[in-house]
This record gives C-alpha cells, sequence and structure tokens, in this order.
DNA sequence: GATGAATGAGACTTCATTCAT
DNA sequence: GATGAATGAAGTCTCATTCAT
C-alpha cells in the first residue's frame, strides 16, 4: 500500500504547515518535518527544493482555493441582511476550518519584509476580499440597506476580527458557537 | 557624555523589541541587536542572561505601563455612548504607538507553546483588558444603553480589530485617519 | 538510431574526463555527468559501479594507448639529433591532443595519496616512458652524440615540460606553434 | 603560554595549505583543518569568514613573499653563464622548500575556472616570473651570449619544470641533488 | 537493461553562550 | 563592569548510493 508521489508531496505541505505555524519558519527544522511526514530526510529537499520554496509552496498552493471558497457569496443581493449574515457564518467556519494555515498567512504577513515571496501571496489574496467586501457595502449603502461609512474601515476590521479570532487559539469551537460569533460580528456593517 | 547603565539597558529593549517583531526571535541574532543598540557584544548577554530571558523581558518590561494605559477608561460611565468612543480612540492611538510593541505580542502569541513564558504575560494583559471590557458592555446592557449580546464575543472581536489593524501595517497612520477608524468601530458594541 | 552499450560507456567516459580534469573529482557530480552524457541518471552506476571506479577506469582506460603511442619513438637511432626533434614533436602533439586527459592525471597525481589506485596506473605509465627516454640518453651518449649528465634529470625534465605547457591551457595551439615549441625543448637533451 | 591571534591564523593557513595541496579543496574539510591547527571548529570560521576565502588567502598570503624571492636575478647580468646557474639554483631551491604551497598553485591552475580568484594571483605571479626571465633571456641574445630562440618559449618550458619537478613527490631532496638538478636545467637557455 | 525516486551521511555555516582580559 | 575572542552544537543542503519499476 504505497504512497503515490501526490499524497507524499500534499503529506509534506501539510506537515510543514502545521509546524510553520505553530513553531515559525526558523523555529522549523527540516529534519522535524521529514520525520512527522513519514519520509526520508532527502526526501523533503527532492520534492520541495530548499525550506524557502517549502513554506512559499505551503502559503501558495491552498490559497486559490481557500479565496475562491472565500469570495463565494454574492456582492449586490437582493437581501443584504440575509447575505452578510449567510457570509459572516460562511467566512468564520471558513477560517475556522483552516486556522492552522491562517496562523502561518499571520506569521508570513507580521515578518513580510523576510518573508516577501509568501507575503505576497496573502497580500494578493487578501486584497481581492477586501475588494470584495468593499463592493458588497458600497452596493448595500447605495440601495440604503447599510449605514454610511468608509468601507475601505470595514472591511478592514471585518478581516481582522477573522484573523484575530484564532490566534492564539487552534481548539476546536462547536458549530453553534461559530453561529453566535457570526451573528454578533455583523453588526459592523451597520445593517439597517 | 556616556550613557547610564539603565539607558543602555533600555537602548537594547528597544532594539530587541524591534528586531524580534519584524525578523521574529530566531530570525534576530544576539550580535544585530548589540550592534543597533551601539553596545559590545557582550554586554547584550552581561544585563539579560541570555536570548530567552532578553525575549521575557521584551514582552514583561513595558506591559505594565501598557496595560495601565489600556484599562485607562471608566466602566461604568454615565454616558455609554461618549466613553465607548473616547476609549476607541485611545486604544487605536495607543496601538498605534505601540504597534511594534504589538507585533511582538502577535509573534509570542501565535506560536505561544514555543513562547510559554512571555506569551502568559500577554495572556494575563489581554484578559484583563477583555474582562473589564464585558464588564464596560455588561453594565451598559443592564442600563439599556448596549444591545444584547454575548460581552466575551464583543470584547475579543474589538482586541481582534486592534491587533489586526497594524498587523502589516508598520507606517504612521494621521491623527484624522485613527479617529475616523475608531468612530467605525464602536459599531461594534451595539450602542444605541 | 540508439547507441550501443559501448557508445554509451564511452560517452560516459568522455563526459566524466573532462569534468574530473577541469572541475576536480569531488567537485563533480555523478547527476552532471549522467547529464552531459545524455543518459539517464542510474546509467552512470549500472555501467561503473561507483563514481571511485568511474575515475579509475577514466585514468586507467586510454592509458594503453597512450603509453603505446607516447613510447613510439627509436631507442636507438642512427640519428639522434634528427630522432630526437622527431619525438619533441610527436610528443608534444600527443600531449596537446589529450590535454585534457593529462589535466586529470595531474589531478591524480598531485593528490596521489586520496587517488592511490588511478596514480599507480599514471606512475607505472609515466615511469615506462622516463626510463625509455632515459635509455635513449644513455644510448647517446655511449655514442658521443650526447653531452653528459644524468639521464634520470633530463628525462623528468623532459617530462615535467610536456605536463606543464598545458597545465593552466586548455585552449587549442597551431601545429606551427606546437613545432616551435618542440624545437627549443630539445636543447635540454644536449645534442652535438 | 598562550598563542597569538596572528599565530593561531598563521597556523591555520599552513595546516590549510598542505591539506587543501595535498588532499584538494573539496577533499579538505573545515574540522579538519581545525583539529590539525589545534583551534576550535568555529574559530577557522571567526578568523576567516568562509572556506572559499580560507583557500584564496591560502594563495595569496605567501605569495609576495615568495614572488619577491623568485624575482631575486639579475636580468642583465655581466656574466650570464653564472647569474643563470645562480638563478636556476636558487630557484630550485627555493620551489622545494615552498614545494607544499606549490602544489596547492598546481591543484589551483589546474581548475582555473572553480578557483577563478585564487587563480588570478597565482596567474599573476606566474607572468611576472616569466616576464623576468624572458627580459634575462632577450639581454643575453642581444649580447650575444644567449642563443637564438624564442625567449618566451624557454621561459614557458623553465618554469614548467620548476613546477613539474615536486608534483608527485612531497620527499624531502638533498642539497647535492639539487644543485645536481640546476645544473642540468640551465641548457635550456642556450647558454653559448 | 535502464531509470530516477528515495535516502541519510556528511560538509559548511551560523550563532548563543562562555570566559579571560 | 564591559568586551569580544573562542567554541561547538545544530541546521540546511548536497550528493553518492540503493533499489523498485
Amino acid at each position: 500500500m504505497k504512497k503515490t508521489i501526490e499524497e507524499k508531496k500534499k503529506d509534506i505541505l501539510v506537515v510543514a504547515t502545521k509546524l510553520f505555524a505553530e513553531k515559525g519558519y526558523e523555529g522549523t527544522t527540516m529534519a522535524e518535518i521529514a520525520k512527522l511526514a513519514n519520509v526520508g530526510f532527502g526526501t523533503v529537499a527532492t520534492y520541495y527544493d530548499n525550506k524557502e520554496t517549502l513554506l512559499y509552496k505551503c502559503v501558495e498552493e491552498p490559497m486559490t482555493e481557500f479565496l475562491e471558497e472565500a469570495l463565494r457569496f454574492d456582492a449586490q443581493p437582493n437581501n443584504y441582511d440575509e447575505e452578510i449574515k449567510k457570509m459572516t457564518y460562511h467566512h468564520i467556519r471558513l477560517f475556522h476550518e483552516n486556522r492552522i494555515y491562517l496562523l502561518l498567512l499571520i506569521h508570513v504577513t507580521s515578518q513580510w519584509e523576510k518573508y516577501l515571496k509568501p507575503f505576497l501571496i496573502a497580500h494578493e489574496a487578501t486584497k481581492a476580499l477586501a475588494n470584495k467586501i468593499e463592493l458588497l457595502i458600497q452596493n448595500g449603502q447605495n440601495e440604503g440597506k447599510i449605514a454610511e461609512s468608509d468601507p475601505n474601515i470595514i472591511s478592514n476590521a471585518y478581516i481582522s476580527i477573522l484573523l484575530g479570532l484564532f490566534l492564539a487559539n487552534t481548539d476546536c469551537f462547536s458549530d453553534s458557537a461559530l453561529k453566535l460569533y457570526a451573528e454578533n460580528y455583523t453588526r459592523l456593517f451597520g445593517l439597517r
């Protein structure tokens, strides 16, 4: 029952992401990654040229799917109240499920000058998400469903909350708790 | 014009905080700290026994004053609307002024298992701040000035925003911009 | 149009000789050899058990023919003057044509303790050549055609020149240049 | 009885030169150098930033004195016969005394593309020596004391002999042997 | 037979700590 | 008290070898 190459590559990525997120890039050794991924020492280097590339791939590889999921909301819905509540809950669940990945993004972002290339991946995605949320807010404001305020400020705050929520907490939240959080955060949008 | 010992110790702490925050604990070398602090190589080790202690001191030393400042608001004010607006602006300014220190707190918190001792300092402070904010919310709710909702969730969100605001941004914000941010974030409290 | 096994083996040997000579034994990787020889990575190890053996073969394999060619002169000629001139030119051409191979011999010789087995091949050949040249000198001296002097010293000098000529120079020399060199070097023999 | 820093640096250089010469640059480990030089592992790196720099210094540092010594002959002597004999003996002794250093120069030269910076040091020195020898030959030819021939070719041959003499031989030669060699090699100049 | 994925030994280098001055 | 020279532990990466396909 051998694993395919793709499976092994994936295993390494998952392990590396977890370790980078929890112990930092420099605090994680290649040997540790190899061991936890159940591959030989040199195998990591065979798949991902070096540690720097591995970090980049950890950030880059899951981003497409993650961002796609994060953008899965309607920026011009019929019912703003309903859509924003749905979106908030969706985001909280999504971010909760990927809280380790997010920890990595925070790590890379907080030291962006050191991790410039992976940071840019994270930065672009954040901007894309922020932009669509701002659009949603603007549309809501134009239709009189959302109170006036700078959309950029609101979207920044919204994303900050999503990131901060799981910063020091890698535990699992119950679904009902997540729902509760979501309901409260919608307040930020100033729905009428 | 020699520096006093206390001045040198302070210099080292400031430099170390900046470097730890921007390049991470492991990414910062003792030699770098000594150089930027304009002290001899061995002096850092003389003042702060070792690197780990230095990190701890970087987190611990400024915390008393910082927390005191952060708790400088009335949990049972006459005018909730006014107090919360004042508090929010005060916090945003305080966090902005200490954004490098906060970056360090985020760094330590995001890898709390590795940096347990300094993390506990940060954790206690966060809890203290969260508690007083929750108290404020509860009082406001009891007096019917604040909409119903879990105070804990709101305070978590509030603190998350404060942390997230300067995560990837070490630039300086104008005072008017900070004021604008503050006004919008009060929304979270559900003031009536 | 597939290559035969023998052709591939030869290709590998030629490539390896060039790389060993120009970048040194340790500075050359098996992967590099395989790539430049247009064979699969594992093929090199399949043909030549390991790197050490490959080096040995690089030295040993061409030696028979090379030595045979180097010994192609008459140690008891009728006309010493003519024969020595012919021999010198012949040697210079031969060494020039095989200057990469010679570079490898120098490499192996200069670190003979490390490369003992291939060194012995080179050493035996050098001795054989030196011996025949000494014989030529002795015969010439006996017949009064060559000035008195220790034949061993002369042959050593003669071979040193041949080796040193292309030490740092992998460029191609014109045939007329080679002829000029040859003419001058005969002086060493003390022809009368 | 502590050694001074300069003595230690010198010790490291001497040991490194010997090892680089006998086992090659890549075949020599920093640990080996440190051990034989009786210094700690990290000390070598403290003095000479890295292995590459160490090699460069091994070549560069002794060159000034060595070249100065090698150029210690008169290019326009009263008595060419005498001066050339003296020079040859002087060179043979000098090269014999420094035969390990010369082995290193040969190593660097034979792989000059890899060791470009140290090679250039060696190359410049060789050229300087060759130039002065050519000058000597030209002057001798102008005064009719030396037979006609391309001075460049002769000086190349002369230097080749000096290098080749100790290529595979790190043993000690007796002074009388050296004198014998010297006498024979003068033949190359075509003294009348 | 030919290939290249997997492996781990070993080298270079960095750097926190120690300690003599 | 302040300094930096000396040290060696530990990490990254390279690469020869092995072996399953």
